[in-house]
DNA sequence: CGATCAATTGAGCCGTCTCAATTTGGGTGG
DNA sequence: CCACCCAAATTGAGACGGCTCAATTGATCG
């Protein structure tokens, strides 16, 4: 279920863009920014749960996330699933693709959702009179680096109360930069799709999501999360509580 | 005990590199891999457990892997470590701190080793003249994404024994892309790095190092490894086990 | 309003960790 | 060159965290 939805003059772009601070343009000047509007000549709409690409095809383009979420998932030989990560408006899919330009994973709205296609033989144009683009391009490749490799130390050196814990407040952060609140959000995803990440079970999250709120550190119905102690989750998940917090 | 090299006309060169097939120039055509050869100004020279960078450091290059071998760790606000990698020859060191310009690890030399220095400046001045170049990193830095997240595969959905077959094998794969042999090799890292790296504990990997040779799939003397099954490591790790390996 | 899927909760088991004792090997200085 | 020392690795016993299997409740959606 997926709708190409061709980009007019009159529509939004990247220069008029709420997210082009987390985006792409991140810390790009004006002037450049607005060269940056020819990048961006479709969209496509995703319903709930359709795919927007698929392990095995070709690459020809990645993908900011304009609306709504998406997972990222590998899939092993034996048909295993490994969610990889939970993308929220202004991150980027598909930079895993480009060694052989194929995609190596499959990625899934988590509910309707929207992208902003960036074609990669556009992109390379225009980077020819844009050099910055490249860095750009490269510091968001460098933040996925990053977060993968900390999901590595959440995975290989966290228990599973502190990898929750941490998974809860990487939420609230991100979200926080999107101008939400850090307290409340809905999640979009199950608790056998976080369990599968944080590499636990459906059953110890639904366990871990009732004593966190039987000793008051949030509350939780169904989805719909609270976030009431943000400080003490912080010394949970051994990260720094940013002092907005407080 | 880091010692600087400059690198003169007669020294050696990308164009003449054993590793180019490996390295940056991967699948570069002769007549721009000739190009590449002012990109590296300087080696640098690291006694064992020496370090090529450290957290916070600032970033003005990327390091290319000629000879030896790195482990890259992150540090976290408590002090806990994760080793995220074991770089061998031809890979690529430094591409997680390129958001801010900023190291956000550790690399440690666990042998002697040498390293090209690439610096980015100059890097991005020679791909002016040969945009294939930023393509070139690009395919490097997303091969890093796919190990990365093939990781977390591994620490999120393996039991220690898959955990453990798996590594080998992998070892294994990138030692004989170098030409060595796919069944023996010398591991250059302790059992507690390999642990820290597979989110297992020393007395783990020792135990299961005992119980596969036990069982006939590896001799193991220190650290010196022979791998006598591969099958059925593959079949351990649920991984298919490439046909050279027959 | 039933059907279906998601989430909760419990009981028991298993894998990995912790703590501790030994053994082995490599490096150093007498 | 040998004796010693220290770090690395092995092995065992017991504890515990998270998993499996199973039953039940609670949402959501035709």
């Amino acid at each position: 279920m997926q709708k190409r939805i061709p980009v007019t003059a009159d529509s939004m772009r990247c220069s008029t863009c709420m997210l082009s601070e987390l985006c792409l343009p991140l810390g790009m000047p004006k002037p450049e920014l607005n060269k940056l509007d020819d990048l961006i000549q479709e969209r496509i709409r995703l319903k709930k749960g359709s795919p927007l690409f698929h392990l095995a095809d070709p690459v020809e383009a990645v993908y900011a996330l304009r609306s709504g979420s998406i997972k990222t998932q590998l899939e092993d030989a034996t048909g295993q699933i490994q969610i990889t990560g939970f993308l929220l408006p202004g991150e980027i899919a598909g930079m895993d693709g480009l060694l052989d330009n194929k995609h190596v994973s499959h990625a899934l709205a988590l509910e309707d959702s929207e992208v902003c296609v960036m074609r990669l033989d556009d992109f390379d144009e225009l980077a020819m009179q844009l050099p910055m683009l490249q860095t750009q391009l490269r510091r968001l490749m460098s933040k996925e680096i990053n977060r993968s490799h900390s999901i590595m130390m959440t995975l290989g050196a966290l228990r599973s109360e502190q990898r929750l814990a941490a998974f809860l407040l990487n939420m609230s952060d991100r979200l926080t930069a999107l101008g939400y609140s850090p307290y409340e959000f809905l999640l979009r995803m199950s608790r056998e799709e976080i369990g599968n990440f944080l590499g636990l079970t459906l059953e110890t999250i639904s366990r871990l999501f009732s004593r966190f709120s039987r000793e008051g550190l949030l509350e939780i119905q169904q989805r719909e999360v609270k976030l009431l102690n943000l400080p003490a989750l912080h010394q949970l998940a051994g990260t720094a509580c940013p002092s907005h917090a407080y």
